[in-house]
DNA sequence: CCGGAAATGCACGATACTTGCGCCAAAGGA
DNA sequence: TCCTTTGGCGCAAGTATCGTGCATTTCCGG
């Protein structure tokens, strides 16, 4: 699949609004209701566009604390990582998780309600475990960006 | 706002899909379509539910590379993290920024298509900027999870 | 200059959303 | 106990949006 410039238009109107109406896209990247309908249909075929989600307030919500955690494990046995990753997939405080190259092994997006739900995941559950060797956080104070998605040229 | 479980279960499934119909809501949930439409309007209304958000592939727009940069400033004047705050503004490859508690002051989270793209940004743009002092970059090298949102319960 | 494939806009049938309405169940007062 | 009020619910009708067939235009390649 090529894409143009009415794509990538469409891509990035779609990245800041997913309920947008075809007749407003159509608007925004000047072309007809009817083709963005088309254009946006074949590129949800590709692939291109995985889906939609709503985004929430995590504020509103009562989620007031985020946190990258950096992980080591021990060992290098080898259903270390499966091992890991189904930790990972059972813990739906890791919004994010991610095997890295450097000096970590794993980094961790954590979202908690407060200090105390963070501090009791740290130390009941990631701790804990068996193949955490070392385990250094770093707890977000301000968030000047969170675009998520991909910018387009 | 209070939510109650009806609330619960629509905003977790409007973050897997937000393009969900209605009536397909209403089967999940257990309830009729016009009041999701209705709890929907609400949530929305309420700032809840912030927006909606096309989520693109990556891999299909040839976005290979992410990674997580761990960035220091030097010095301490006034004004500093309002420029760096423009500096990140400004860099589209920067999907999301957080100033944190710990080792380092800033974590970035970065896009770019391939290694070279990536190395031209460390080298022509994040290192020359005058106030960064020090920069550690991990690439990721597999997902195990990237929900982004919020997990409910 | 011409032919054809691909893309576009229009119009209309189909689908989905929204809202007024009557109903019901729970809570509170007489 | 009985009545009233309040809030939430489903149904159905009206409205907006979507998706597609079709004729037209545009853009290359020959």
């Amino acid at each position: 699949m090529t894409l143009d410039s009415f794509d990538i238009a469409i891509l990035t109107a779609l990245q800041r609004d997913g309920a947008m109406t075809n007749a407003a896209l159509a608007e925004q990247v000047n072309l007809s209701a009817s083709q963005c309908s088309r254009r946006r249909a074949a590129l949800e075929q590709a692939g291109v566009i995985e889906g939609y989600a709503a985004r929430l307030s995590a504020a509103r919500l009562g989620y007031g604390l985020r946190a990258v955690i950096r992980v080591n494990l021990s060992g290098h046995g080898q259903g270390r990582e499966e091992d890991f990753a189904r930790f990972v997939a059972g813990h739906p405080q890791i919004r994010s998780a991610f095997s890295v190259s450097g000096d970590a092994d794993y980094i961790l997006d954590i979202r908690a309600r407060d200090l105390d739900a963070f501090a009791d995941f740290i130390h009941r559950h990631l701790l804990p475990h068996p193949q955490v060797a070392q385990v250094r956080s770093e707890i977000v104070l301000k968030t000047l960006k969170d675009e998520g998605g991909i910018a387009l040229r």
